[in-house]
DNA sequence: TTGTAAGCGTTATCAA
DNA sequence: TTGATAACGCTTACAA
């Protein structure tokens, strides 16, 4: 066998193009023409020196030709809440469509906080990646500058700042809010709580306008303390419930029919909440979700929720970096995608 | 303002150490020197360079560090299934850690497949990765004697091979499928079905032997047609028991009365595939699963499952690699964490 | 068709 | 305390 020429048990010499060249006989030009395929090597020599590379395990150093020709078949992916299921469909759309191309994805989270994302940004343009697709903290940040003015290519998902050739993938968070809002009214409910997110998230504010909308449109009176802003977790929307709640006894129940939920953990935690307080839903309270992620149609009673196509923001999101990163595609994309509402079992109608 | 100092608009060259040495009136590698914070510089040219550095918006490239001292910062993960909600909570917990000391992670999916793990292996080595976790696809592979002979620095979780130097956090499949079995025959179980993974699976070959000695413990005949080999997927579980019961008649469901899943993905194919025919659980059908991924606790009825505790494994497993990797500990380890049963409402006590 | 050499952006060694 | 230089592994002019 030829493993005595591959024993690397020993503190050998890494194993790369010159070597190779020493043990094929040739330059490292040659060898790196061989392993590029270049038609200008002679193919005899191309077959042999091919051979003693894969004899002796070579594989390339991509830091090496990263640093060289800038680029380096990698993504980063820069997302705000990796504990949200919602994103798992969307990494793994990406992941799969990478793997194909042999490209790779660098993950990162940026917890909704400003300074973690600037640094998750920095660590990308730092390990060179030839692209980003980010759900940004906010549509309006220096990291946002920062990105335009290091011309890295981005593709925005979530949400999206405006201007002249930026790219994103998203749904109108105003509009789901508004079709959802819509659905609660028809079913009868006037008062219905809005389960928000912080003030200071573009999406909050996106989501409050189509509350805020619907409400008008019905001329509905806007309540305050119907507005709720919280964490965007299963555990906040837990705690708002139960802090409205604090007695168990479901005497201001008569406030509101129904909530709306910025988010389908949010809502999860309503359910949690619910059943330990008493509350029957929807009897007693309907809740209405938003993403439709995977677990809500397995809920008790399945959840009604606004279903945002994460699948396709991932695929619509990839293609486009990668069409710009590899120059087929340098036009500016602005994609905001249909959102449609999943009738179940957690709302219920009063009419 | 600096601003047009900072104007990168016109295609002008990279901002790189030499370019601030230049604007700074300095050699590069006193730039070097004080980006680095060496002591060896001075304080005040360092200072001045440092703020040079920062207006122009200088961010370090790690590619050329990287090819240069050998080490990236950079983790990689290899997983088998990021489809599954099982591995989120572990990824987000080293996505954490990892963020916190300025490292990131490359993250990528095997899907079972011996040929695309390897690619993924060559990908970590070529993009120079310190480490990766792995869950490999199975225990006794080329590919894991690429890892060892590459001397890529690596903890397995999930489940691990067996040799000189080894790193693994995993909890043993084997007593899971024991202590679950065990749980229903207490039950009053006779009859168990078990849904397994694909037969070539290492996990597969230990879930089967726990279920096996369990029944074995209790003197119960195996039967081959209770005894299911399946991907491990929600699709999967739903298609088994869809099969098994084709004509929507619970005719032979007397045959088992409970049913044993490899993952809890699998189980919720149960569900779904219960709720279609008609079948109650428990009362008709039992079901035990396993992993106790996040959402089972809101099934409807909760599902009782075994735990697995997944943010440990990323813990820990992230820890063991990155004490190795920064040389604080060359030691072996060989993690089998506990598993525990968390009885909900799906299995009925026929006692 | 092949080889030589320069350069990608760092850092460490050495000399000044 | 600083600067010149070589090296990391790769690719591509350019020359042969």
């Amino acid at each position: 066998m030829s493993s005595k020429n591959v024993d690397k048990t020993q503190k050998s010499e890494n194993i790369d193009i010159k070597y190779i060249a020493r043990v094929s006989g040739v330059s490292s030009s040659t060898v790196s023409r061989a392993l590029r395929g270049d038609p200008a090597a002679n193919k005899k020599t191309a077959d042999r020196v091919l051979k003693i590379a894969k004899e002796l395990n070579y594989y390339p150093n991509l830091l090496a030709k990263g640093l060289r020709d800038k680029k380096t078949k990698t993504i980063g992916i820069i997302l705000n809440d990796l504990k949200n299921p919602l994103y798992y469909e969307t990494i793994k759309v990406i992941e799969e469509i990478l793997n194909d191309i042999d490209y790779s994805m660098i993950l990162c989270d940026s917890n909704f906080d400003l300074r973690l994302e600037r640094k998750n940004i920095i660590t990308m343009l730092s390990k060179g990646v030839d692209g980003i697709i980010i759900s940004p903290v906010n549509i309006e940040s220096e990291n946002i500058d920062l990105i335009r003015k290091q011309g890295l290519n981005t593709v925005y998902i979530d949400f999206a700042p405006e201007f002249e050739n930026v790219n994103y993938v998203h749904v109108s968070h105003e509009h789901a809010a508004f079709i959802a809002t819509e659905y609660l009214i028809r079913c009868g409910h006037k008062k219905i709580l809005l389960l928000n997110g912080p003030s200071q998230l573009s999406v909050s504010e996106d989501f409050l306008k189509g509350y805020l909308q619907s409400l008008k449109n019905h001329k509905l009176k806007v309540i305050k303390q119907h507005i709720i802003s919280t964490e965007l977790s299963l555990e906040s929307g837990y705690k708002a419930i139960k802090k409205l709640f604090p007695s168990k006894e479901p005497g201001n129940l008569n406030d509101f029919t129904a909530v709306l939920c910025l988010g389908d953990m949010l809502a999860i935690g309503v359910y949690k909440a619910s059943k330990e307080i008493g509350f029957k839903i929807p009897d007693d309270l309907s809740v209405m979700g938003y993403d439709n992620i995977f677990m809500t149609s397995y809920l008790s009673p399945p959840l009604t929720t606004i279903h945002a196509p994460k699948i396709r923001i991932g695929e619509l999101g990839i293609k486009i970096l990668l069409d710009r990163i590899e120059g087929r595609d340098k036009e500016s994309h602005r994609i905001i995608l249909d959102v449609r509402l999943v009738e179940r079992e957690s709302v219920k109608k009063l009419t």
